[in-house]
DNA sequence: ATGAAAGCGCTAACAG
DNA sequence: CTGTTAGCGCTTTCAT
């Protein structure tokens, strides 16, 4: 054990080196202007030579950026999917697309979880802002839609990101919900079925009622009758989903074919639809929306609405990113692509 | 331009609230000695009503800790699981175990993604510790058995947990792999299998030698034939498994039970059972390590030995900064316990 | 038991 | 174009 530690190498080390100032060396690292190639191509040759990379912390203490992007989920449904082994890889894809865009910017996303229904949000979002200082926030669904929250950022004038949202306060990064839900249910009705039923997400969501919309204007679009019957409520966990299930499939005139508001609902459907003895697709079809890992493991395998999470997270990341460069961010909301992802889950109805 | 961040509450005002020096509410903050039992509870009513919350940042600025741990995981692996969406949750039970254990105790986790294989691992590791100065490192496997991470970490003398290690420098964090292997073999034998094949996992990370030590130990135990033919490689990808399982079962005295080091190399094995016209587990049981989400959702759900990845990642944590913290760390290796949940896929061998 | 002073490594605002 | 001077918000020394 050496009785010093070797002191780690800082700005003050390349600039010795390279032979000029501090503050020539921090021009170059943050690529600012009025540095001579020469003397730049000098700066750049020390720091690669000490391995210097500049240290986050005191970039943050120095400058008013702080190089990190905070995501802020739900608390309860996320410990709730992680301790449960749901299957669901939401915050999975958010890393992907977020943390390898942040990497790419030499940018840091820090994942925080917060609870929506908790009288303090405030104080846990404040406490998160305080000690990270964020250069941007993002924001994911019921965050996204939850008032006191895009408040408070706007209030501290904090870039945020709003991802399921389609528009409102901030950036809004969506997939076109109902267009997707338009689709899906076109797909039903393209398999030849009249009477399609509709399992709706949580009213928290803002992307809930996109949904519907879409399934009803699909519905209608296509001259079938508007059944309200055919509509039942959920809340996207496994549980409310059988009960909506059960309930559709008690109607006088049963729909042949369901569209269920994420994969938990869906995967109570086809429960549900096994347990009475119905055969999927042959007796009742089924189209799910979030496509996570285990719809491709079900029996048969799920016909679902993809969701890009990642490419809306990297969508959120490369939009605070570049509005915390100063850079022109032209748009403030995006729309990314969705896939109808056929499986075996649906088929024309049985005549 | 960025806008103009508000001045946040600082240190000096709750000083100035509570009529204070600075030094005292940094005291109180850090839990420090020598603060009257009047002044400390002045300081905290003025950090209460202040909302006060330190700044990471310059907390690691003036003192010699970050309140930060890095966890590393293998890049190519843990972005091709995510892309592929094959349903592994090791990441968010890591984050379940690692980033609450952390909040509880005033710190962060981030998470950064690291290339076993790359010559530059040393460099890109060295960046994000000259970046982050963390307190601690926690590795995962393949790198926790990498000697080129943790020489490095040594050499800098940054403290570090290695999951799914037994022994060696740092923290050893692991279940008992080869008592887990061996209890999921016994399962097999007390159910009549006779002749047990084993699908090894990748020889890079150190756990695979471990279970597959334990699957022999249950066989010699129990008098059987330690037959090497019934052992074959994997690399615990679905690939891998399927080779392994084709090899397996094409032995003149092919086995009536697989045990697979991976959920992926099981479910292999029952696709490529399925595929030879075998039912599971009437003609051949199987039995998984990993228990992630999916294999519950397989034809037949899958036995399998569940690592506690959440308790391990949750231990580590604890352990690095209890070192930070300066308490006293009696152990420096932990062994979790496993479980054996049995589902579907094994029975007795039919006569 | 408390306070004052000296930085930590960097950027910003201003000089030259 | 480049260097100098102040801090940023904390935790250390040290005094008191």
């Amino acid at each position: 054990m050496p009785p010093t530690r070797p002191r780690a190498v800082t700005i003050k080390h390349v600039a010795a080196e390279a032979g000029v100032s501090l503050q020539t060396v921090s021009r170059v690292i943050n690529d600012g202007p009025n540095v001579r190639d020469a003397i730049k191509e000098r700066v750049l040759a020390a720091i690669e030579k000490l391995g210097y990379v500049p240290s986050l912390a005191a970039r943050r203490m120095g400058g008013r950026r702080s190089y990190l992007l905070l995501a802020l989920n739900d608390r309860d449904r996320t410990i709730e999917g992680w301790r449960s082994g749901d299957g669901t890889d939401w915050v999975d894809q958010m890393l992907l697309g977020g943390m390898l865009k942040c990497a790419e910017h030499g940018y840091r996303m820090i994942f925080e979880l917060v609870d929506t229904h908790d009288a303090h949000v405030e104080r846990a979002i404040g406490a998160a802002l305080a000690g990270l200082h964020p250069d941007g926030v993002i924001l994911t669904p019921p965050h996204s839609d939850n008032p006191v929250i895009t408040e408070l950022l706007a209030a501290r004038s904090i870039p945020f990101a709003r991802i399921g949202s389609q528009q409102g306060p901030g950036f809004a990064i969506a997939m076109d919900d109902a267009r997707a839900a338009a689709a899906a249910t076109q797909h039903l009705i393209s398999l030849g079925h009249r009477r399609v039923g509709f399992i709706t997400g949580s009213d928290e969501y803002a992307l809930s009622g996109a949904r519907l919309e879409g399934y009803r204007s699909a519905i209608q679009a296509a001259g079938l009758p508007d059944d309200i019957d055919l509509i039942a409520r959920g809340d996207f966990t496994f549980d409310s989903g059988v009960a909506a299930t059960r309930r559709l499939l008690a109607l006088n005139q049963p729909p042949t074919a369901i569209l269920a508001s994420s994969d938990q609902m869906s995967l109570a459907a086809l429960q549900v639809a096994h347990s009475l003895g119905l055969d999927v697709p042959r007796d009742l079809s089924i189209v799910s929306f979030d496509n996570t890992p285990i719809v491709k493991f079900s029996r048969p395998p799920l016909t679902a609405i993809r969701q890009p999470i990642a490419d809306m997270t990297a969508c959120a990341a490369d939009l605070l990113i570049r509005f915390a460069n100063g850079d022109p961010v032209e748009e403030t909301s995006k729309i990314l692509p969705f896939d109808l992802i056929v499986r075996g889950s649906t088929a024309p109805p049985s005549p």
